[in-house]
DNA sequence: CTTGTTAATTCAACTGGATTGAGTTAATCA
DNA sequence: TGATTAACTCAATCCAGTTGAATTAACAAG
């Protein structure tokens, strides 16, 4: 699997009216509803430039008018929001054995969802097979083809060749294959590949805990343990696309040290659970232990704390986030436990007098969290100016 | 101390030109010269557009011509080359007791350095020292003042209140400053404000180990250990500017968990030192001692290894770097026998068969580097677009 | 040597998109 | 009711990049 990366390209007036068009897309998102000059204010463009711009904008449906604010001064500015239904983001998650499926509006509302087993994952089977659920999602939800913005997707990292290389995690056959440039043409669409705890942490910022945040980690709970980091509202993905291996960090315990990932994760989970002759194959059955009050698992839980709360201070220390946020696939209230539970360093650049969030937050995003971040990628890039990012 | 984040900008005319110029000058600067034609190519502007660009900046004195580039079918390319006479940095690191001046020319190249005591670190005492500084900078080299671009400067973090303040590192009397705007005042001339770690890791872009990388991480040794994240080539600052607090990290031994800082950084080699009666104060006398074969420094580099390797293992796992460089207030065979003795993880993501560079280099700016570094961020700015961060 | 080919560069006309400044509209305030 | 305030629109202007044709300077082949 070969990343590509991105490059600063140079301005024309073309690329600069798209620049401006989706920071505009941006600025209307993030306030819910603007007038015209408001949104001039704050990107430094004239009004008349904003008008121009929301005009077409409105004209091709992303915009909708809201009527007019009153109770201030001078003439009441005319409300903008976003259109939900003016563009769709298509999301897809490729595992071994399964694959994910959602599609999200532009306010990332999830308006298709589907799960299907996977019998190969060669690319020929994959890509028939997605393409098959992407039609699925334009019959059933009725969405015209031409409002799909791009297809994001998730596929289990590492990329390219490492070490921690497993064929387990890894799909057979893709190595040599630039999955950007395959799904592009097989969807004939943008696509964006990224692991799954980057896409989950691009799904909270669009439509979940870290809606209002720029600067955040997202701890991934998925067969392993994954780290998403966002700076400046955009994804920290290291040379290779491999940043955020947290999982394979060894932390301090009292008897020496252990690697992440053994202490927390799904698998952990499952060999304490099995230890006590519990069998709890999926999220419904964990969080079903867990309203019984478990023993096994609540001391799974405490025992994963203290680990975990190191994982959170390393996390803050190196990156000094707004705020952490705790998500994947955990039931909600098992990470509500943990968040609970876990010891919170007192000597941390995070613990700021001055914080407006809690240092923990748990992710909104739920099961399909991997499959909606990849739709997200899509989402987030339409409302992010790509002048500095163009591919 | 308040820091300010950049927002991202609407584009016009002027600030297109602005951005095309930097992103036409970080070419140059990174071919060492080029021709008018390979940049369109590169920058996906038409060679008019290049040509008309760097009309101006030969004009103004950024660029110099070098004659034209043969061997090749068709009309040879004239070639250019940034003039590093044609734009200076200055850039000035304040610490409790001292100030370090430097002024870079555009290539990075260390045209005046200077280092004096300072009785009091108050705002009033540290500007008129600084400024003192800077005009002795532009009298002994005979800079004229038009030419300085801008004003790094590099003070002790972290920023704003946290519980790791500590009165020792801080500078008094600056807490509700907004120091950028502060010495963007007294210079009369852009400032920027940046902790001794980052400001180190970008002069090792500017002139040092990472000229050619563009993700990577700063290992600094300074009185604590900090960590200056870097990528695609633009600083990880974190949501208050306090990212890469790695000494503060608890780190895996045998015995438990030690904190990071404790067993690597200057202050633990004095510690160690003084233990067995040796008093060592700059680097001078530790490279001194290093040469002796002192056992004693010896054995706290062969010490000190173990808790290191675990620090750069944890970087490249949480960020996938190019390479992991390791510099700052130690001298080069200090950081030589630190980087032989590192048992380096086998299983990291970093660890890539097709790798091209090394996993760890040395840091190349010697002793001045935060100053170094504090000059570097005005440079690095000279050659980066700005249209996606304009302050 | 000439002639053809290749590729960089320049010239001049064109164009897209942002700005500017004057004018219009719709609200609140006194 | 009139003054004030602020959002918005219109039309002219301007900046900077693009386009396509023309020019220039090398190499290559006969």
């Amino acid at each position: 699997m070969v990343v590509r990366l991105d490059q600063i390209v140079g301005a024309n007036a073309e690329r600069s009216r798209s620049h401006n068009r989706q920071l505009v897309l941006g600025h209307v998102r993030r306030a819910g509803q603007v007038g015209r000059a408001e949104i001039a204010r704050a990107s430094g463009l004239s009004t008349q430039a904003v008008s121009n711009i929301i005009a077409d904008l409105e004209r091709e449906g992303l915009l909708v008018e809201q009527g007019r604010l009153q109770g201030a001064r001078g003439m009441p500015a005319i409300q903008y929001a976003v259109n939900p239904r003016g563009g769709f983001a298509f999301g897809i998650e490729i595992r071994p054995g399964a694959v994910f499926a959602v599609m999200l509006d532009l306010l990332g509302n999830t308006v298709f969802s589907h799960r299907c087993t996977l019998s190969s994952a060669l690319p020929d089977a994959v890509t028939a097979k997605v393409l098959a659920l992407r039609d699925l999602a334009l019959s059933q939800t009725g969405v015209p083809a031409d409002r799909i913005l791009g297809a994001g997707v998730v596929v289990p990292g590492p990329f390219g060749t490492t070490s921690l290389k497993d064929e387990a995690t890894e799909l057979p056959g893709w190595a040599q294959i630039d999955m950007s440039a395959w799904f592009t043409r097989a969807f004939g669409l943008p696509a964006h590949v990224e692991n799954d705890a980057n896409a989950a942490a691009m799904a909270e910022h669009v439509s979940g805990a870290a809606r209002e945040l720029s600067h955040y980690a997202f701890l991934y709970f998925g067969t392993g343990l994954g780290l998403g980091l966002v700076s400046e509202g955009r994804l920290v993905r290291g040379a290779f696309g491999n940043a955020g291996e947290i999982g394979h960090v060894t932390m301090p315990t009292a008897s020496g040290g252990v690697v992440l990932e053994q202490a927390v994760s799904r698998l952990s989970i499952a060999r304490h659970l099995a230890g006590h002759g519990i069998d709890a194959p999926d999220s419904a059955s964990l969080a079903q232990l867990y309203d019984q009050g478990c023993p096994a698992l609540i001391d799974w839980l405490d025992q994963a704390a203290l680990p975990l709360a190191h994982a959170v201070s390393l996390v803050e220390n190196l990156f000094d986030p707004q705020a952490v946020i705790l998500g994947g696939a955990l039931p909600d209230t098992l990470i509500d436990h943990l968040i609970a539970a876990m010891p919170l360093d007192e000597r941390s650049v995070a613990n700021r007098p001055d914080r407006t969030t809690p240092r923990l937050l748990r992710g909104a995003s739920g099961r399909m969290t991997a499959a909606l971040g990849a739709a997200s990628l899509i989402v987030n890039r339409t409302f992010t100016p790509q002048l500095a990012v163009a591919v």
